[in-house]
RNA sequence: GCCAGAGUGGCGGAACUGGUAGACGCGCUGGAUUCAAAAUCCAGUAUUCGCAAGGAUGUGCGGGUUCGAUUCCCGCCUCUGGUACCA
């Protein structure tokens, strides 16, 4: 026995010989020794092989966490300590997405200024994660906010502002390149991603003036200053981004949200789009997120078409996906702000054109679900490339500016949208394709054979599209073109909490970049957080910052919440770095995530950008991959249960009247008749089970908590009527449904509470006991008992109820070995694909079984505290250290089984007739096929069933399974 | 509408490559212990017929493949998530 044992012992039998179970003891003392030993602190150790593993990064809200948010964070952890005691350098870090619009409404509300508002966040954020018991590696901690960190933000930016992209090499070039290519060509050759296609000779660029260039140079940049519509909402005196937009209205405060035209900050993703799409096909990310990925990119293969004008000397391009049905094309429709719409209208139709955009235009946005028909005919013509009949151009809200080419062909016999508009406003319809024997399908469906088309005529669709296309390129027509939902990401915000761009304007307008090397640009200090008048972020008021010369102008936008979220995981490696944003060495060696855990709900904004992000820096050399997330697992949602008092519709006597929930069925009411109030959890009794009602303790809470209700009568199932002053023996049923876990429903529960009761180790396996990590679920308050019983119980193998400790150096029983060596095999499997529930069933089993045949022996009992340790930190590392070990648990390696206690000497056979388990047998495991067979036949059960029957055929295969079919 | 995922006891869930459906836990029922309670321990717990032995049914619904299907195939229903005038 080491020295360090026997001084346990003595403090121990100093102690009246009594170790019971202290969870928060035990927490406090290896809280203390990890930080004070830096256990969880990682270097680039070369010797061993990396490992990263991500959790996606809080915003630190005001609210703290709530028992759903550390599910992931829990998950990854035991992943990360498993890979560590697996022999990999785990980098497992932690951090602050600390910019965002709820710190400066708060300040709005308060005038307590973001940067205090979100370190205070942070504090309980850190205290909060700390009680779990995570091993991150906090001397890496990065925070968006920092000046320090949002610097490489605003580097990065330039960066973007600083190149364009070449569609031949496929990959992001310096604009310096590209004003070469002016110098020498103009326009000409140029295969770039850009917003539209100028043409014009290396003189006509020479000959422009500085601003002309700068404005042709930003249709180039990957990142761009463009005007553009927005979700402007009058009210909040901001613009808002499609989802703060519900049903035409803010999703804070449901103000009315209009389109309003702005200059804004662009990146250019859309050059990224089919290198966004192609990357997923080697990436580990579940199937739902992919596609959600891929409709977002939303690519699709079609042709452009030129019709010529009628009356003017000039074209207008459409974008179709079905060249095919070119025949039926009755009419064009162009969007309400396409380029040509002042040049064609015609004089008579003027005012109704006006009429129609002055409408388009002041309607709300982002109405879901109405398809809107409005429209108007603009007077001009169009010439139908093939048959050169006059056909009209209209315009609709149903075409959209910054989609193929802001222009279309309708062709109603194929497109329901264009058949509703032709029907509505009483256009032409000709059928192209004939769908006999197709009845069930769509217009739409790429099915069906080509009439009314000329030399289509007859072809399948399929055959009909190659041969137009040929066509079309053979006479300049048109061409193949592949096109994007994918929109380039707006870049700015009215805003004050957020990184400043490090861009000014002269008084000329012109854009200048500050240098690389005067970043960071720091975000100036205020008191008033109120917006500009005009719409400019609330920067926009401070001269002093803003206007810091005559001719000086500040960019007042800030950068939105996904520009520090978009590359965090690179500075993590080398999160200090005053001279790169990583260094070389650092992102050489982690290369990227292995693991990223994190909710869904960032299907497409942060993990869209963030790729983007890395492949931009992919291409200009300074990350090693072109991927940043090689496997990604989603975390479900923990879901709350909501209780509810019933508040009847009609009034009692004139007062509010509340029934207790049984009574709804009892009374036959309809949805109509009642509102559910969700009530605070902590006024209900047996909250989150069948019967969860309030007693006249509750009701007392409930109207102290809500005063409007203190007249309030409450009906009990049997009738009684309760009120706050005779409420004695009221038991009214609250309504129980499962949905979020949120402030508005009152129902959070803290880690920190469930935590103080049973203690983190029952905190973090209860979470993972609770389902597959991916599906999401209520939290349940009773089930958290079978984990603590569990924990007793392994406790119990150690110490007896004395305290005392009673592990020998026994040789332990044969069956301890099997049952251990499953657990190691199981453990390791089931934490390699992610499956925690199921490992903690095997530990129950295993403890259970040990606990029966009263095993002792070390042998066992350290083998299984290693097992458990990464879900378990704290009470195995009090234990491992009783055993005798004076270096961490979560330093130790980790067991593997082995084999020889594995197999089996014998093995129960099913034996099934036609497939149906009527009895089993017990042979030993070399027992031949013929013998299995017959030794099965032999059974009394199995004979009866035989009995008169003939045996058509008996499978056996060894090992598994007897079938007999009769 | 379109795309993706999922439907298993009273509840959370297990069954990994087609091979004993319901592991493990909660809850519930009965028992032991206790003056009593809590805690703990033991037993039972899919439905149904039956005193029992023992049957029958059973993984959303309807079909199919197979000796054998929760698992594979076809059609449908329901739920969850994503998306929404994307030509």
């Amino acid at each position: 026995m080491n020295p360090f044992v026997l001084t346990i012992f003595a403090l121990h039998s100093g102690q009246n010989n009594n170790m019971k179970l202290d969870y928060s003891a035990i927490e406090a003392k290896w809280k203390r020794q990890w930080a004070e030993t830096d256990l969880y602190k990682v270097t680039e150790d070369k010797a061993l092989p990396k490992f990263y593993v991500l959790d996606m990064f809080p915003y630190p809200s005001g609210a703290g966490l709530h028992v759903g948010h550390p599910l992931g964070y829990v998950a990854s952890d035991i992943y990360s300590r498993h890979k560590r005691m697996c022999g990999f350098n785990v980098l497992h870090p932690m951090g602050y997405d600390a910019f965002g619009l709820p710190a400066e409404q708060y300040a709005l509300d308060t005038g307590v200024h973001p940067a205090k508002s979100t370190s205070d966040n942070i504090t309980r954020y850190r205290a909060q994660l700390d009680n779990i018991g995570f091993s991150y590696d906090w001397s890496r901690q990065v925070r968006t906010d920092d000046p320090s960190y949002y610097r490489w933000t605003q580097w990065i930016f330039l960066n973007l502002y600083h190149h364009y992209y070449d569609k031949i090499q496929d990959k992001a070039l310096p604009i310096s390149a590209l004003i070469t290519h002016f110098e020498t060509a103009g326009s000409k050759d140029l295969h770039t991603a850009s917003t539209s296609h100028p043409e014009f000779s290396a003189n006509d660029w020479k000959s422009m003036t500085a601003i002309e260039q700068s404005n042709v140079l930003m249709n180039y940049r990957l990142a761009y200053r463009k005007s553009g519509f927005v979700n402007w909402c009058e009210a909040l005196g901001t613009v808002l981004a499609n989802d703060e937009v519900k049903d035409g209205v803010s999703e804070r405060g449901g103000h009315p949200v209009v389109q309003k035209e702005m200059m804004q900050w662009a990146l250019r993703v859309t050059a990224y789009a089919e290198r966004l799409l192609n990357g997923m096909e080697n990436i580990d990310w579940s199937d739902s997120l992919k596609s959600i990925q891929r409709n977002w990119i939303g690519r699709s293969e079609g042709a452009l078409i030129n019709f010529s004008l009628a009356n003017i000397d000039s074209g207008v391009t459409v974008y179709t996906t079905r060249p095919d049905t070119l025949y039926g094309s009755t009419f064009l429709v162009l969007a309400k702000d396409h380029e040509l719409v002042n040049d064609i209208l015609s004089a008579d139709q003027k005012d109704s054109v006006r009429a129609y955009l002055d409408r388009s235009h002041n309607k709300v946005a982002d109405t879901r679900g109405d398809k809107n028909l409005d429209g108007v005919w603009t007077g001009a013509y169009a010439i139908h490339p093939l048959t050169n009949k006059k056909i009209q151009i209209w315009l609709a809200d149903y075409v959209l500016s910054d989609y193929g080419t802001g222009a279309i062909m309708a062709v109603p016999c194929g497109d329901e949208r264009d058949l509703a508009f032709a029907q509505h406003h009483q256009l032409e319809i000709i059928e192209v394709i004939d769908r006999t024997g197709l009845e069930n399908s769509s217009i739409e469906d790429k099915q069906g054979i080509l009439i009314n088309s000329s030399f289509l005529d007859g072809l399948t669709v399929e055959k009909a599209i190659q041969s137009i296309l040929a066509y079309l390129e053979e006479n300049h027509l048109g061409q193949k073109q592949i096109a994007y939902k994918l929109r380039d990401a707006n870049f700015s915000r009215q805003r004050y909490w957020g990184e400043p761009f490090p861009i000014y304007y002269d008084a000329a307008g012109l854009v200048h970049e500050m240098p690389y090397a005067s970043l960071p640009h720091e975000l100036p200090d205020l008191d008033d957080f109120k917006p500009s008048p005009d719409g400019r972020s609330p920067l926009a008021r401070l001269d002093s910052w803003a206007r810091p010369a005559a001719d000086k102008f500040l960019e007042t936008d800030t950068m939105p919440g996904y520009a520090g979220s978009s590359w965090y995981f690179l500075r993590y490696m080398d999160p200090t770095n005053a001279d790169e944003f990583v260094s070389r060495k650092a992102v050489d060696y982690w290369q990227d995530v292995d693991l990223y855990v994190g909710g869904v709900e960032h299907a497409v904004g942060h993990l869209m950008y963030s790729r983007f992000w890395h492949k931009f820096l992919y291409d200009l050399g300074y990350v090693p991959t072109q991927e940043p997330f090689k496997k990604l697992v989603n975390q479900g949602m923990i879901q709350g249960v909501v209780e509810s008092l019933i508040l009847l519709k009609e009034r009692h006597d004139g007062k509010a009247h509340f029934i207790s929930a049984e009574l709804i069925k009892a009374k036959g009411l309809s949805p109509n008749d009642y509102s559910a109030i969700p009530v605070h959890i902590d006024f209900v009794s047996a909250y989150g089970q069948p019967n969860s009602h309030i007693t006249e303790e509750g009701i007392k809470s409930f109207i102290q908590w809500r005063n409007e209700y203190a007249e309030a009568i409450f009906e009990s199932a049997d009738g009684k009527l309760y009120t706050l002053t005779n409420a004695s023996g009221a038991f009214i049923e609250t309504l129980s449904e499962v949905g979020k876990m949120s402030k508005r429903y009152h129902n959070v529960v803290n880690p920190d509470d469930v935590i103080a009761r049973y203690g983190a180790d029952c905190f973090r396996m209860y979470e993972m006991f609770l389902g597959p990590i991916e599906q999401s679920k209520p939290w349940d308050t009773m089930g958290i008992e079978g984990i603590n019983k569990f924990l007793r119980k392994f406790w119990s193998l150690y110490f007896n109820e004395e305290g005392e400790w009673i592990v020998t150096d026994l040789e332990p029983i044969e069956s301890s070995y099997k049952i251990l060596h499953a657990t190691i095999k199981k453990t390791n499997e089931d934490i390699e694909r992610f499956s925690f529930n199921t490992a903690i069933s095997q530990f129950m089993i295993c403890v259970n079984e040990l606990r029966k045949t009263g095993e002792q022996s070390s042998k066992i009992l350290a083998p299984l505290v290693q097992l458990i340790a990464p879900f378990a930190p704290f009470i195995t590392e009090e234990i491992w250290q009783y055993l005798g070990h004076d270096v961490s648990v979560h330093k130790s390696t980790f067991p593997m089984h082995e084999d020889k206690w594995l197999v089996n000497t014998s093995i129960t056979y099913p034996v099934c007739i036609n497939g149906k388990k009527r009895s089993e047998i017990t042979l030993p495991v070399d027992t031949p096929k013929e013998e299995i067979e017959s030794s099965a036949k032999a059974l009394p059960e199995i004979m009866k069933w035989l009995e008169g029957q003939s045996i058509k055929k008996t499978i056996v295969i060894p090992g598994k399974m007897v079938n007999i079919v009769l």
